[in-house]
DNA sequence: TTGACATATTCCCATATCGGAATATATATT
DNA sequence: AATATATATTCCGATATGGGAATATGTCAA
């Protein structure tokens, strides 16, 4: 077997630097191709390929408007990855007590 | 130029699903290679090569005991995947808001 | 219809992957 | 030293990648 597809989920869409990048500007506001491509100064057909993997993880969402198409991240798709990270929360919380305790032990031991 | 080394950053290296399940295991407490082995029923070879993958990133710390290594999840550096989806959370929660907002317009309009 | 513009797809290549099998390394025990 | 145990590394093969270049598709305008 080999490495998981891109498009296998979200972990592995957003494995990809550029596809974050898109993603953050995305998510205000709807973009055309052509601005992604002017923002990011990218190449167009690396453009729409990344975001041919971001659309097939249901990352973003497309309306087309006469020869353009419109691109917006879709939010919800990042709440699993969000959820995953947050579960191990009270452990990074633990680990700067655990921290936090030590350092005073220094000062008075 | 091809994908990104798992090993270049978070973001690859938790793209994998086994190495996702190998940190859920060890943030509680630290375990022998072997214990993952047994817990996750994976061949030993496999789970040293995701460890070196997750150590190369700092995602786990590694300690020796005699003639085993005990790794434990480094969960301070999950944080970086966690702050990165939570700049997206208000955008989900504005999509939450829309569509509750819908739906009452549906029910009144 | 022809041309112009916006976007998508295809082809190529160098590279990294993961699993499996075999083997190497390190430590403890006798 | 020889053996056993625990873990790590190497080699292999099938597969997917992302960038670049070229090309195809789709839509509008004249």
């Amino acid at each position: 077997m080999s490495r998981a597809a891109t498009t296998s989920d979200v972990f592995n869409a957003v494995a990809e630097p550029r596809r974050r990048d898109i993603l953050s500007i995305l998510v205000s506001q709807e973009r055309s191709v052509g601005d992604i491509v002017t923002m990011l100064g990218l190449e167009q057909p690396s453009v729409s390929k990344h975001l041919r993997v971001l659309r097939a993880v249901d990352l973003v969402r497309v309306r087309r408007d006469g020869k353009q198409m419109f691109y917006q991240t879709n939010a919800e798709a990042i709440r699993p990855l969000h959820d995953w990270t947050s579960s191990f929360k009270q452990y990074w919380r633990h680990q700067l007590k655990r921290i936090k305790e030590r350092a005073e032990e220094r000062e008075a031991p």
